[in-house]
DNA sequence: TCACTAACGCAAATTATTTGCTTTTATGCA
DNA sequence: TGCATAAAAGCAAATAATTTGCGTTAGTGA
């Protein structure tokens, strides 16, 4: 992205970014995503195709873009149960999204941009996510996987599989988080 | 890719294919990768620039050809010592590969392209090599992981790192395949 | 050798991208 | 509040990429 982070005199680009990308989200969800061009989302946001060009570069860059902001919008974990319990429904959840047809073209998306800053970020992310019940099963003194061990052996494998298109069955998830837990009690 | 895949009639397909696909290893080789776009890729492979529209549609369909194509030359397993110990060295060279710039960059354009055939390809490739490792270690009687267990936590956690930018350290490999191996015998 | 047809070349038409210049507008300061 | 400033946007011409229709070439099988 060329321009600044932080608006400085003269920035109208929050309001622009916004226009943009719900422009680009209406197309993604009504239209073939070859039909989707910058003249035509310029044309819907109300701004010049030279502005998005400026501004984002090509496709691909805004596309990630829309991608990585659509990431974090995901919901903050649910506290029902146990830590286990509650990180075993979010990665489920988590699952579900990446897999479907949109979840799996944002993360196309994301990985095709030339700049990896967004790939980067949706990681982060991820990791913070973790990071929720890791902090909440350590005060509990529950015991409970390493950031480490969720990252390399539970949500990996969930990615590598979309990504490269051996979809996993039903059961999987927790038959993954299973294998992480440290040993000592039974189930859930 | 838009021409059937075994020569037909007036198919002068395996010498445009080859020459194409020269023609863009060496300018990802030598220029930098915004630069490479279809009509300099047509010019330096004496082609027309519609004939590569017409049978691989658009750049990134080219880019994840070429790339998947690479992937496949990837030598044989070499047989050293025990399976475990040739598994070891394999992996180590399969994450240097594809951690390595052009690897990287190859495995984001197999994804990045709209048809994931290429994908699908990438990862069956990788089963078949452990495959290999599995056969050696079944026929001696040595213990060994099961293709999917290498698959969920030895290569997706490598991929993984690499597409989102979280390099693994060295020592890396070995941890991981120590971890999937069954216990019974220690060591290498 | 000949007929057949998939794949290629060519060139015109369309569409996307880049670029120089002008205009707009949020911000900070007086 | 109003003015100066500069980042971001608009506009339009120039360039570059993509699509497409049609004629040509060259493997293949009979």
């Amino acid at each position: 992205m060329g321009y600044r982070e932080n608006p400085r005199p003269g920035g109208r680009s929050a309001r622009v970014q916004a226009a943009v990308h719900q422009s680009v989200r209406n197309m993604l969800a009504t239209m073939d995503r070859a039909d989707v061009t910058i003249p035509l989302i310029a044309q819907r946001a109300n701004v010049t195709p030279s502005t998005i060009y400026r501004r984002w570069g090509d496709l691909q860059e805004l596309l990630a873009d829309v991608a990585a902001a659509r990431l974090q919008q995901e919901g903050e974990p649910a506290t029902i149960g146990s830590a286990r319990q509650d990180l075993e429904a979010w990665v489920e959840q988590y699952a579900d999204e990446m897999a479907s047809g949109v979840g799996r073209q944002m993360l196309r998306d994301i990985l095709a941009a030339a700049d990896s800053a967004n790939a980067e970020k949706c990681g982060t992310y991820t990791r913070y996510q973790l990071g929720v019940f890791i902090a909440r099963a350590e005060k509990c003194g529950e015991p409970f996987p390493t950031l480490e061990e969720l990252m390399d052996h539970v949500i990996s494998p969930i990615i590598y599989r979309i990504l490269f298109d051996c979809l996993p069955e039903t059961g999987y998830v927790p038959g993954l988080i299973a294998k992480v837990m440290p040993k000592g009690l039974p189930g859930a």
